[in-house]
DNA sequence: CGTATTCTTGACTTATATCAATGTCGGTGG
DNA sequence: CCACCGACATTGATATAAGTCAAGAATACG
């Protein structure tokens, strides 16, 4: 029940901490593997744990009115997830499972609690956290309401290009095996449209495929056709 | 520079604040009125005061790469807004008008910073309140990338009456104006669609109509209209 | 090798946006 | 008080993006 307080140094929720209370934070936390594929909870559980991501790729997925799962975020190194419930009884809204071999740091919920309250500057990094968090899904709001498939799709890739690229011969490419069903739940629509719309694009050179995996070629481009008027 | 700590007593944001905490809170606000149609800031500015909204009704509309404005939350009593910005610098990133008269508490930016610092509580008041809006924000970006748009215009006429609905003779009204317009872009669609919607709603009798006005007649109807199977 | 995912592609249908025109309400000012 | 104007709402015709249905090909994996 301790993980080695070097291992949150990193972190932006714990900037404002001392060395102190980032030793404070270590002690109740503990190590999680989880193998790609795994889950680290599922929609509908009580959340008695937090979470946060330390290496590897979740994606938080969420399944309502008997339709489609929805991807509500993918969760990169550093960030905690399963925040921002909504009224209680606290149950997770969703499903975290690993794209990839990841690694948590895990907190009971209670030891949390006693955290926030006890920690100080740990509430003010959070609120920091959430911030970003919601920003971000506003803006991805923002896209699903005011753009149209093909341009959803280009700021998808761009943003994960971003956060989880790895530069290659020839472009980045997106660090983690990811469906085009994936990409269809990320973006709102379905596998076929996704199909084509990446077919489109490797076509005119933007980008290569592959299965579970993407390739970008011209970075620009895309990001023109992201934002173009019409 | 400074307005009655009673007037913060009622608010979520500082449920777990004494009454020192309170005092200390409403000694840097100020009360500000704004008629309907006003703005409390625009999409650009700089972010140099924090808001509450004590009264009243507020839109927060965004517009990107030259569409159609979106509205991102319509803001209530009680909620602060223009939370969760992305990294800096830190403008607004959104247009904040009100939708009738509104009072709001202002704090100078930089004397809120010092309350989030120096008051104990505060921040962890304020990540339950972003915890709630972002599960919202969550929750609308999976009614819009999975619903149709009668569905999504359920889901957000029911939420508005959750809200803001005033019992009337006949149903719940929706207790400010709100044009065909704004639901349509609460909901990530055009006018003409919306006013077709209604128009079919109101021969079913599931609601009745008007300028800026809409009243609800049978919640039951609607609520299965909105997570109906197909 | 064969089986199961994942991806590709085509034909078809439908929801929804777009275009265009008309109607109605409410406030303003003559 | 009436006439006018602007904001808001309704409705129809049409176009098109995107979902659905259906089948098959490619790739990974046991």
């Amino acid at each position: 029940m301790s993980i080695d307080p070097d291992l949150l140094r990193e972190e932006a929720l714990f900037a404002s901490l001392g060395a102190a209370g980032r030793k404070a934070v270590a002690a109740s936390a503990n190590l999680r593997h989880l193998g790609a594929g795994v889950c680290a909870f599922a929609q509908g559980e009580p959340i008695d744990e937090i979470f946060l991501l330390l290496s590897g790729c979740l994606k938080l997925a969420r399944i309502s009115w008997g339709r489609e799962a929805v991807i509500l975020r993918i969760v990169h190194p550093g960030e905690l997830f399963d925040l921002g419930h909504g009224p209680p009884p606290h149950r997770h809204d969703a499903t975290a499972s690993a794209l990839r071999d990841s690694t948590l740091a895990v907190w009971p919920a209670a030891s949390w609690q006693r955290l926030l309250r006890e920690v100080p500057g740990l509430p003010l990094g959070l609120v920091q956290q959430l911030g970003l968090e919601l920003a971000e899904t506003q803006g991805r709001f923002l896209e699903i309401a005011s753009l149209d498939v093909p341009r959803r799709l280009a700021h998808a890739v761009l943003r994960l290009i971003e956060r989880a690229g790895r530069q290659e011969a020839g472009g980045m490419r997106i660090d983690f095996p990811l469906s085009q069903q994936d990409l269809a739940a990320l973006t709102g629509t379905t596998l076929h449209n996704v199909s084509r719309i990446l077919t489109r694009w490797e076509r005119g050179g933007l980008i290569t495929g592959g299965r579970r995996t993407l390739l970008v070629r011209d970075i620009p481009a895309l990001t023109r056709l992201a934002t173009a008027e019409a």
